[in-house]
DNA sequence: CTGTGACCTGGCAAAGTTGCCAGGTTGCTA
DNA sequence: TAGCAACCTGGCAACTTTGCCAGGTCACAG
């Protein structure tokens, strides 16, 4: 398995139902039963959203039954080391090691026999971090253990990472096309006051970190809110944190 | 250059000294002159901090001069192309491609000229991001164009790519392991109303969206805000999305 | 049934923000 | 040397937020 298979079906402009059968595929080849694909933003820590909480996070799986479906709903994402690992790591690493390494709480060990139950027995779960807080998980698993399954001999977790990198980052392509909005020119000194701003000063505060006077600050916020198009410090701050802004300006 | 390249030097329970090393023999092999690489945690939307913000990003460089100081006390990385391009993408990219894509302004390619100036002219950025904002770039580049440059020729940026995830890996594990607080357990009322705060909403706007009064909303508002430990509404916005916790549980 | 936590409502004074006005300095470039 | 943009200052009225108080309903678990 060489780092072309870790391209393959994510041919450029593809569309979701493309990608699906493009992961489909991938499962497939690399020896793994099940894949579980999330994509969304993290909030408050350990839950995601598709950051309108009206909506669900993109969710694309061949596990049968309710058990994504329940996992959710029983707010279990805020505990199962699983997906905790994800939200703190960089690297893949399969559910044994995480399971071994780690001491788990009396919830937790339920969540993984739950799981057990549901016909997912051991894994690889593959974390995958974006800016302002985006993240996606790509699991891929099977009703044995690891060691009992047949895998693909030459599999390498670094082309399934690679796989999963490419794969989200063509659905976040798809996600938020965003092309209306032209990218604000901040000058240094707006972004000075919009970043203490961020971090919890007042205006007054800021006049005293920044040496200046506190209408001065008051001037450069207005000037950043009017670039930004906005009418609020909450809002500024979250365009610019970009969570809505995929722009390089 | 296979997926064994990209591991190359990288063995477990490595010093910084040690991977720099590697870095430099990583760069080497690749083709590429200058290496930077830079981590800390996004801050403000285009500036990073270190994991601990009191202390400046860990940088390891080989570019010569004062160029990459210069960079950061000219504030270059608030307007950067490549650098923002960093901020807001997951995949390895070409500076060519980037400067190519996109309309900059004069204040862009002034960079862009000054950075030629300083002896870099093609090369390739890589980002790297983690949880709550953490985040890295590095960038291997050489004096001449790319199209002229001697480059091993089996390079492949997925190759680049994986190196720069491992050895970004190994340098956070080395970095003060735990400066996470325990995430906020926020209920869904509070998530939804920082969600509207974020979108620009005033608590009375939040109030008609939710159907509630705007007493309820300054309520959660001001629970959101005790269990994330801050005192402002842009303060709470920001951390809402920017959470740093490495634990599983 | 009692406790717990999420969710909801109202009011009020102090503090902070917003949007507007007017003006000034500095450094660069045409 | 004139123009320009970034940066800086001060003031003021209208409005919003903050932090506190008091109280309520509802669903669920021990």
């Amino acid at each position: 398995m060489t780092t072309k298979v870790a391209k393959q079906g994510l041919k450029h402009g593809a569309d979701v139902p493309e990608l699906h059968e493009a992961l489909e595929e991938f499962t497939a080849s690399s020896g793994y039963k099940f894949y579980t694909y999330i994509a969304g933003r993290v909030v408050g820590g350990r839950r995601i959203t598709n950051f309108d909480p009206r909506k669900s996070p993109l969710h694309l799986t061949n596990v049968p039954g309710d058990w994504n479906v329940e996992y959710f709903k029983k707010k279990y994402c805020d505990h199962d080391p699983i997906w905790r690992f994800a939200l703190g790591n960089l690297l893949p690493e399969r559910w044994s090691n995480i399971i071994r390494r780690f001491d788990l709480t009396a919830k937790q060990h339920k969540i993984i026999s739950d799981g057990r139950d549901a016909g997912l027995c051991d894994g690889v779960i593959i974390p995958v971090h974006g800016p302002g807080g985006e993240f996606a998980v790509l699991s891929l698993s099977h009703s044995e253990s690891d060691t009992q399954a047949k895998q693909n001999v030459e599999l390498d977790e670094t082309v399934l990472h690679m796989f999963a990198l490419r794969f989200h980052s063509q659905i976040r392509e798809l996600q938020e096309p965003e092309v209306g909005e032209p990218p604000a020119d901040l000058t240094s000194r707006e972004i000075d006051v919009l970043f203490w701003t961020a971090e919890g000063k007042s205006t007054w505060d800021i006049s005293q970190i920044l040496g200046i006077s506190e209408s001065t600050v008051n001037f450069h916020i207005s000037s950043a809110k009017r670039k930004l198009g906005v009418y609020s410090k909450p809002h500024a701050v979250a365009k610019m944190f970009g969570f809505r802004d995929r722009g390089i300006i």
